[in-house]
DNA sequence: AGCTCTTATGAATCATTGA
DNA sequence: GTCAATGATTCATAAGAGC
């Protein structure tokens, strides 16, 4: 299988109009937060943060199968002491394009910022917003079932009389087949909550995107070979991840240092891959 | 000092207009979910939610102390495979009405409901909404503070339990050191992450509202003698904690089943101090 | 007291059935 | 056809029992 990194340098809202529709699996990208990372997007005003980000949602609409999903990282700054409203509003926007808002996770990161102010608390959680385009769409839940809680481990070898009652009811003819599958189960689903350190193993890139959280989201909604696409692909955790995942991937980034780095770092990850005879290649177009 | 617990048996939408502008420092509820508890309020649909709502909110708008905090408990149900819309469409709605969307804090809740669908995850968070009616208000952050570390795992239902016990085994001073004086160790702010699992000690009444969470705002934004709001009383979880903190404290609750249970609670639990002799009188109007 | 073990169930969601 | 009711699924916690 011949896996591809595909690293553009140029602005996304006209690089994504290159891509053909209907060709990427899953879409993760944290884009710049208003008033962020100026250098990179002239720092968008809060106030116009969804227009700003409504022609690039429409592109994204076009590009992503019907099967797909799109994984949005992102939370509102305080401006004036209130909790802006430019991510809540551009929620409802991309329901007119179409969106369809599956889902809300909570990234809870355990090491937040540390800091103090007189009216609010550190903020350690970021929304990451599922959207689609089909009710059906992609999804291998078991591939990121985790360990269960201890108390499993006392209850595995007696079953309460409850739990038998419950069993029997629904598999009236014989001693359940359900509480078979139970005994052996070592793993659980997880929830809608997700609990990752922050990380920054670039200090040239000031974002903390753990590798672990775009692992987790191409293990739930692809396969190998499938595509993966960030817009906003910064310091390239994303790309990174999708190439180590055997995931074909696409990756945008205006800001030529950041290209620059990731480039050079997914060369030498081909040599290296190169220099192990392994029998995928990474083409870097 | 004389600790009033106002129970009032009505709809609030009519009820909250009998209370005096500018009189409540800290408003905490739980309002029914949209399309539950069709019994109470008719069950609200989803779509009609926030007109529904805002009434109410216009009304707590009034009643709050320009210092004051509103904190809302809510949580958007899925509806025909997406989350539905009317929460953060009520958050831009109440900002019209003068609000300010000061936080959103998060309640996870470990325990969530159990359950597996081919399309998400258990549903393991809710929001805890808090608005303001001016960029300064009243906050007292070390009342909240945690000791360092395992902030996370179990310290804040523990304290909440030994801070129940040590108001009762003291009620008879009146007085007493609080729980950050009695933890003499380090000490850190908390985040705005909330871990709490949900309790329910009333097999009468579904919410499943563990009484850390009010008790938790009620530190934070009152002192003893304020007074506290909730206009969905339900099983009365506010109320008892806001009783037991030396909180003065109004309930609304529209269903008689409810009202009449928390009312044999309070007075049950006035007996009680009576006959420690407790210094202060508890009240039921 | 402090353990361990037992038991019940919760603001859930989806697919199916029935009116 | 729509809409409401029912069944199936499932795990972390508290409260209680027992030692």
């Amino acid at each position: 299988m011949a896996i591809e990194a595909r690293l553009i340098h140029g602005d996304c809202t006209e690089e994504l109009k290159k891509i053909e529709e209907n060709s990427i699996d899953l879409i993760v990208t944290s884009p710049p937060y208003a008033d962020q990372r100026k250098n990179s997007y002239g720092g968008i005003n809060p106030d116009r943060y969804v227009d700003w980000f409504l022609p690039i949602s429409e592109e994204l609409l076009r590009v992503l199968k019907p099967t797909g999903s799109f994984i949005l990282n992102i939370k509102e700054k305080v401006v004036n002491g209130e909790r802006h409203t430019y991510v809540i509003e551009l929620i409802l926007e991309m329901r007119k394009q179409g969106w369809l808002w599956t889902e809300e996770f909570i990234w809870h990161k355990k090491n937040s910022y540390p800091g103090k102010w007189p009216n609010r608390f550190r903020d350690s959680w970021e929304r990451l917003l599922q959207f689609n385009k089909n009710k059906k769409f992609k999804m291998f839940q078991e591939t990121v079932m985790v360990p269960r809680g201890d108390w499993a481990k006392n209850r595995l070898s007696n079953l309460s009389e409850k739990d038998r009652i419950r069993d029997e009811s629904k598999a009236g003819s014989g001693f359940g087949k359900n509480v078979s599958n139970w005994l052996n189960r070592e793993k659980v689903y997880p929830t809608n909550v997700l609990h990752m350190a922050t990380q920054c193993n670039n200090k040239n890139h000031s974002a903390a995107f753990p590798e672990s959280l775009p692992e987790w989201f191409i293990k739930l909604f692809t396969k190998e070979g499938d595509w993966v696409l960030d817009p906003f692909m910064g310091a390239g955790t994303t790309i990174k991840v999708a190439q180590r995942m055997m995931r074909n991937s696409i990756g945008i980034e205006i800001q030529e240092k950041y290209f620059k780095m990731v480039e050079k770092n997914i060369k030498s990850k081909q040599f290296h891959l190169f220099e192990k005879t392994v029998t995928y290649a990474v083409n870097q177009t």
